[in-house]
DNA sequence: ATAGGCCTGGAC
DNA sequence: GTCCAGGCCTAT
């Protein structure tokens, strides 16, 4: 689920939840989070007050009156969850943070894989980012230059966060299906006129699933089977082309294209 | 370039 | 029981 539409969607309601609220505590209930977030992070927690909340590719920065940051990753299941005074806690919530006001956002994440990191003011924080994937600075001539030289399949290079920020598994199948390109094209070699649609294919993969995070209530479209127009779809007509959906694994993670119309 | 590790839960 | 999963890091 979380990639930058899930996460954009997720950081909203965290926005609306505790910007402006002071913590008073921070529970860690998975030894898994403790690592990245140990009690003397916890302890130098109480007292902050949240003053905004900044989403860079898939993080999500909590910034706090000291300057601290509270930097949130979710990985593969992380989501935001708000619970109401006196609401019981689900099993899968990992971190509760607890506002002097009784407010409670809670990190529910299944695999309790997501990362939690106090940051001190002084940090440098995420500075291996590429640009986000719906920002401008995300250009064709960008994407060039990151290319250049790599031989790595062009679905792996779009994986890497440095390239792009916000792009996962699902997205980078499905942007690839819309600007009809291969996966298992080499990087470098794709020249002007596939690089252009690739950005404009990336820029309008996610800006849909952003508009769809919007409209629905919930950030996984529940309910919505036609939501991808390769991933998870493997022996299923193209909705292109009718030719069979195609799995390859790549990296060690599966891609989805159609060997018809994507070359 | 690839495999393994971190974790849990759902599909089979 | 086995296999698989949208991320990312480390080791080989």
């Amino acid at each position: 689920m979380p990639e930058l539409p899930e996460v954009e969607h997720a950081a909203g309601i965290a926005r609306r939840a505790i910007v402006g609220r002071v913590i008073s505590s921070v529970r860690v209930l998975h030894r898994s989070q403790r690592r990245s977030l140990p009690p003397s992070a916890t302890r130098r927690l109480k007292g902050e007050r949240i003053v905004a909340i900044d989403r860079r590719g898939k993080y999500q920065l909590l910034r706090l009156t000291s300057g601290r940051t509270l930097v949130v990753h979710f990985r593969m299941t992380g989501d935001w969850v708000v619970l109401a005074p006196g609401e019981a806690v689900p099993k899968p919530v990992r971190v509760l943070l607890i506002c002097e006001d009784g407010m409670r956002l809670a990190l529910h994440d299944s695999r309790a894989l997501s990362t939690v990191i106090l940051a001190e003011p002084d940090a440098k924080l995420l500075e291996e980012l590429g640009p986000d994937a719906t920002h401008p600075g995300f250009t064709v001539i960008w994407l060039r230059d990151r290319l250049a030289a790599r031989r790595v399949p062009i679905k792996l290079a779009l994986l890497d966060q440095a390239v792009v920020a916000g792009v996962g598994n699902i997205y980078a199948s499905e942007a690839l299906w819309l600007a009809r390109i291969d996966p298992r094209t080499p990087a470098a070699a794709l020249g002007p006129e596939r690089l252009t649609r690739l950005v404009a294919a990336i820029r309008r993969t996610l800006q849909k699933a952003l508009d769809r995070a919007e409209r629905y209530y919930g950030a996984d479209g529940a309910g919505d089977g036609t939501r991808f127009n390769v991933y998870d779809r493997e022996g299923e007509p193209c909705r292109r082309c009718g030719k069979r959906v195609r799995r390859i694994v790549q990296g060690g993670r599966s891609t989805y294209w159609c060997a018809g119309c994507q070359r």
